[in-house]
DNA sequence: CTGTTAGCGCATTCAG
DNA sequence: CTGAATGCGCTAACAG
């Protein structure tokens, strides 16, 4: 394909139009000090010509770069995917755009990204990763834009953020197993060092049961790495054990869809036999049989939210809070039955 | 939290380490022609200050950004977030960063998106969406910056592109079906406005009944839009035909597992009564009870040749071909029975 | 309402 | 191997 490469800059508008460069930028910046007529002057040479602004010159001059950073663990991921879609959407109706890199949750690239999108100038940065360190923290302070953390926090709560309450949407989940009849829950949790959906979770499992009255049972917890695979070798666990769960938590959607399918390949019953409920409501757990009970994290919105505060925060607003906790929901579904 | 905001410049560097900017530069890119011994007080200086290079100013100077802009239907599609995640893999290997912006498959926000990120001076263009019309094909034109289709093409082949032969992979869905004694096959296909993923795999279809002496019967030909609802609508409309097909062929996974399940909550089995099968292998695919019998389309291997590709044809190597087919692959499981 | 003048922070000649 | 000078394309005072 044949590609015109003519660069013309505002200074080409400016001799076209027959006015000053300065001119042409408040047409083109939307300055309202400019008579009617050299502005439809103006646009007639920017149309003339095919004159594009180039953003670059543009942020070397104005120090902003109407660009944002977003530092994602995995964006084929569908939960990540969907908070990231909440982001664009709204940095797109302030007119940002957003640069996104992967990191999967390590830290040395989680920094190094961070630096990157730094040097590139973003005019803020929203963060999505696993634990958020001292290093972290660090990296943040020697930015000069703001930084909001996205689906986590740190846990001396100095940054803002915006998540829900995991903790208390495991113990809703836990709650409901307990309310309907179930003593003996097994949980699939995340590793203990995510912080958000890892041991909160787990934590949110703790207290139900500790406020139910019953005893924590070390058999009846297993790690996984939130993957399906994981949910199915836990499940394989708990059900050769001599007094297996009446019910399985499942710290994500996507263990619990693999315990699902671990149980009926057993020749078991969901939920006649075993009730499974987990956090998160993928798109997946109303396309499973039967469909999933779980407790809906309002993935777009936190997306979405987040970077609402970031554009507040990169307007230097005055804000009260800027740590929001967003509502979980429990959606009852089928996988979930009394005992 | 408190940020320090020092901008330390180039300059700042320079007079720190006692040298001129230009070693200063010269260091920071790596150019060889320095004194080892000058290197070192340079790199002492930038460490003491803390200099963070400003790539706005570099690439203001150098006429080259390192990142590249992304136009995607929607982020929060699986398919598409694995794309982009092979996208962004390969970018950050060639220490690129991607710009991300969706644009939903709609014309007119496309081109927009397209000039905007041309204003930001990407240094390439990576292009997802649905029909590549004249208008595309012009906004492509007047960039200076390469652009390359993915998972996608123009129907002239005139732009560099990476993509299955969707036609193809549809025919051998199909012939597969074939193979196993359906005469009978339900369609569900995408909307025919689609290139990608509607027309061509219809004519697929088409293709391999009429290469089995198989009459076309447009009865058995049903639109969806993609998502799993629109597979159960269709497939209720198969079930209810008073000749109802023994198999079918879904455009799209998500579609199928639709089909499945409706299959299956009208008390039928799949595949003893109804066999499914479709095209994309996405992860749910396996996840489902039976495992769907598709035909994989090498979603993270589109994005990442796509974006190896962009990489030559920004560095100006000499291509002998820049429309590449990727094989498809047919994933046998569960889905299909003989009849 | 409009033009002039300085930089923004860096890469890149060109000398030496 | 190193430094001085120039300009990338634009915004932002500052005058007028």
């Amino acid at each position: 394909m044949e590609r015109m490469t003519v660069t013309v800059t505002i200074y080409d508008v400016a001799r076209e139009a027959g006015v000053s460069m300065a001119t042409v930028s408040r047409v083109v910046n939307n300055n309202p000090n400019v008579k009617p007529q050299t502005r439809k002057k103006v646009f007639e040479a920017i149309e003339r010509l095919g004159y594009r602004p180039n953003a670059v010159a543009r942020g070397l001059a104005s120090k902003k770069t109407t660009t944002v950073g977003v530092v994602i663990p995995d964006i084929s991921n569908s939960i990540f995917a969907e908070v990231a879609r909440g982001i664009e959407d709204i940095a797109n109706m302030y007119h940002y755009n957003i640069i996104l890199s992967n990191a999967d949750k390590k830290k040395e690239k989680e920094i190094r990204v961070i630096n990157t999108l730094l040097e590139k100038q973003v005019d803020g940065l929203l963060f999505m990763g696993g634990v958020v360190s001292e290093d972290h923290i660090n990296a943040f302070r020697t930015s000069s834009v703001p930084v909001v953390l996205c689906g986590t926090a740190d846990d001396q709560n100095i940054m803002p953020s915006v998540d829900i309450d995991h903790e208390r949407a495991a113990f809703d989940a836990v709650q409901l197993l307990i309310q309907n009849g179930h003593r003996s829950i097994g949980m699939i949790s995340g590793p203990l060092q995510d912080p958000a959906n890892g041991f909160s979770r787990y934590q949110g499992y703790k207290k139900a049961l500790e406020e139910a009255g019953i005893e924590l049972d070390e058999d009846y917890i297993r790690l996984g790495n939130y993957r399906y695979e994981s949910g199915i070798d836990a499940t394989d666990y708990f059900l050769k054990l001599p007094n297996r769960p009446t019910a399985i938590f499942s710290a994500t959607d996507e263990m619990a869809i693999g315990a699902i399918h671990k149980i009926q390949d057993e020749g078991l019953r969901v939920p006649e036999d075993m009730s499974v409920m987990s956090i998160d409501n993928i798109r997946m757990a109303s396309m499973v049989r039967p469909q999933l009970t779980t407790v809906a994290q309002p993935m777009y919105d936190i997306g979405a939210v987040s970077m609402r505060l970031l554009t507040k925060l990169m307007n230097k607003e005055a804000m009260e809070m800027t740590q929001v906790v967003l509502p979980h929901e429990i959606i009852k579904r089928s996988s979930v039955a009394p005992r």
